[in-house]
DNA sequence: ACGAAATATTCAATCGTTTTAATACGATTG
DNA sequence: CAATCGTATTAAAACGATTGAATATTTCGT
């Protein structure tokens, strides 16, 4: 005697409609807690609840997007997974989405233009509601998000500014954090400090120049050129390190005396170290080192890694609400007010700066 | 004179139709390159497939999805994308599939056995075809996936043995990675040997203990077990790193002698690093440290940390092959093998190891 | 006690595909 | 020559929800 219809094992809200009396219609509202629902009767809402939970009943998820064109999705477009500044992002941004009816659909682009734009497309068409985009290192395709943008997808780049194509951007404030980096070397006692900047095409890399001089013509210092490199334009994810292995090296040998070195970043500071290493040197008794970003390795190496923390967490937390806000407007603005914010840097103290001997 | 129907944006599969002159069954079975394709005219397939590209026609994967009862994802469940043991795997999931029509839907636990359940539902929820979890760290919940399992949803573990649970596994040949690590050591000279074991619960801990033993007993080395440490079983992912530290300090203010150590894992062999240096001394000069797994960053401290590699590239393309072999076959087998597959592991020299002195 | 407004529920259409079974037709075969 | 077969195409029924309009029923102001 068979009970239930043995026809599939899905049970559908046909089936919780039939069981507990009420129309699909009726149960549809309930469950889905539509605007309508204001209207049911409290007892009927329990009732129909109680038998979808007794049926263990599941929407349908595509049979659900389909008819309400809602995907509960959000695509997120990373540069590099592998970058560990990616990671405190995402983190940020699935925190954020949690507790939402929000699913984050994550695309690591690997650093590939081709990919990035094929990545694009998938969350396209999977009709992803908003776009999350982590950009870390070079990447120059406004272009390509401003297509999206017009078809009224909210769009917000954690990570770099491209305000500029009047898209909504989340980015430290990095003019401050060099302007912290050199204060907090000054402090110490030292006034020959090293630089080494970062690629040129990386806008980045100007602000937080920027910053420590301001810095230093506040105190009256002076930077002498010829103890200020930069990071070449590779692309490649460590080419930092290399860098700062690379430039390090190269400042020693040009026997220029300086107590202390700012680094580009934190990869670039553990290049630094390295380098320093190689000419029998070792950080900060013979020269202390500044990184930037406070990536988790920071805290790891040996010694550890005194650095501008940039809020990575908050960063991706911040954009995700950003875009999490334009979805829950009604209205038709839906748009990513098209401005950049700011969020403060701040120093994280190790071992890898100390006072000049 | 509006010439197209202005109703909506959205081009469907009729407007093909329509503008193809065939009817949507045909163009459906063209486009989605179903089997009956083989009997429409090669001309009727140019046409229809020139339309729609001209039409911009992109397939709604939600109906899609609705009908054909496929979602083309696979869910990946990671327990914590912060460890950058998991990153590499995830780059060989991602490139294995990017190739296939499956989407990988990822999903990070935080170390969180609750998240990891509510995830897991939500995948359910979301009808991935298949799962591949992604566990490093602590995590005894067979249970909750044996459940899956008899859904006839196809499951691979990758970085922990669930076999006895039933459940197809890929992992790095933890002994013969023990065994390796010994061998270098002895090789190099060294004969007091300490070891920081893993924790006790972790299944990999014992195998590549065991591993060190045989190597040991090959050579009529014993070990003194004043020198063999284990770390806790906190699931802390940092755990490691403190423990590393603390258990080396302890290591040497206990002034047994020893030239070399054995860490659990990379983490904790930077843990040792540190310990070594806050005791005044460093490696390789004072003590030759080893690690294990080759995350990324191990390239990048100062040592660079010799350590024994797992080749977390191939075991997640391996994980996710095993995932994509049962999807396609089209019987009614549609389960992984339940066997475990080992992957060879193997030395990488860096700076952190050298001769005694 | 009448009509309007508020409450409670349902009908039926619809979202955009896939798929099963059916149709149509010329060629092959026994 | 009828029966069968292979090729080429299509009609129509799903898939499982949401939703706008419609239908009852109750409440309420006057």
């Amino acid at each position: 005697m068979p009970e239930r219809k043995s026809k599939s094992a899905r049970v559908t809200l046909v089936d919780v409609a039939r069981k507990s009396g009420f129309s699909p219609s009726t149960v549809s509202i309930v469950l889905s807690e539509a605007p309508l629902s204001r209207y049911v009767a409290a007892q009927t809402k329990e009732r129909i609840r109680k038998t979808a939970q007794s049926l263990g009943y599941r929407p349908d998820v595509f049979a659900r997007s389909l008819r309400s064109r809602h995907s509960h999705t959000v695509g997120v477009l990373v540069f590099d997974i592998s970058d560990p500044y990616c990671v405190l992002i995402l983190q940020g941004i699935e925190k954020t989405l949690l507790p939402t009816p929000y699913l984050p659909i994550l695309m690591d682009a690997h650093h590939d233009q081709k990919q990035f734009e094929g990545y694009l497309d998938l969350l396209m068409e999977r009709r992803v509601e908003g776009l999350i985009v982590v950009a870390n290192w070079l990447f120059d395709e406004g272009g390509l998000l401003v297509g999206l943008k017009e078809k009224k997808m909210p769009i917000v780049v954690v990570g770099r500014d491209v305000t500029e194509k009047q898209i909504g951007s989340v980015t430290v404030d990095n003019e401050a954090g060099g302007y912290e980096a050199m204060k907090h070397l000054y402090e110490l006692g030292h006034r020959k400090i090293a630089v080494i900047r970062g690629p040129a095409k990386l806008n980045d890399s100007q602000l937080r120049w920027n910053g420590m001089q301001r810095f230093a013509a506040e105190q009256g210092l002076q930077f002498d050129p010829r103890r200020v490199r930069q990071l070449s334009d590779a692309l490649d994810p460590v080419s930092g390190f290399e860098g700062g292995v690379q430039l390090t090296e190269e400042l020693i040998r040009s026997r220029l005396k300086f107590t202390a070195l700012v680094a580009f970043d934190d990869l670039t500071a553990l290049g630094a170290v390295r380098g320093l290493a190689r000419m029998g040197r070792t950080a900060p008794q013979d020269c202390s080192i500044i990184g930037f970003d406070d990536v988790p390795l920071a805290a790891l190496t040996t010694p550890g890694l005194t650095t501008i923390r940039q809020p990575m967490d908050e960063m991706g937390s911040l954009a995700t609400q950003r875009v999490l806000d334009v979805l829950q407007e009604v209205g038709e603005a839906r748009e990513v007010t098209p401005d950049l914010q700011l969020l403060p840097p701040s120093l994280v103290l190790r071992d890898s700066t100390s006072s000049p001997s």
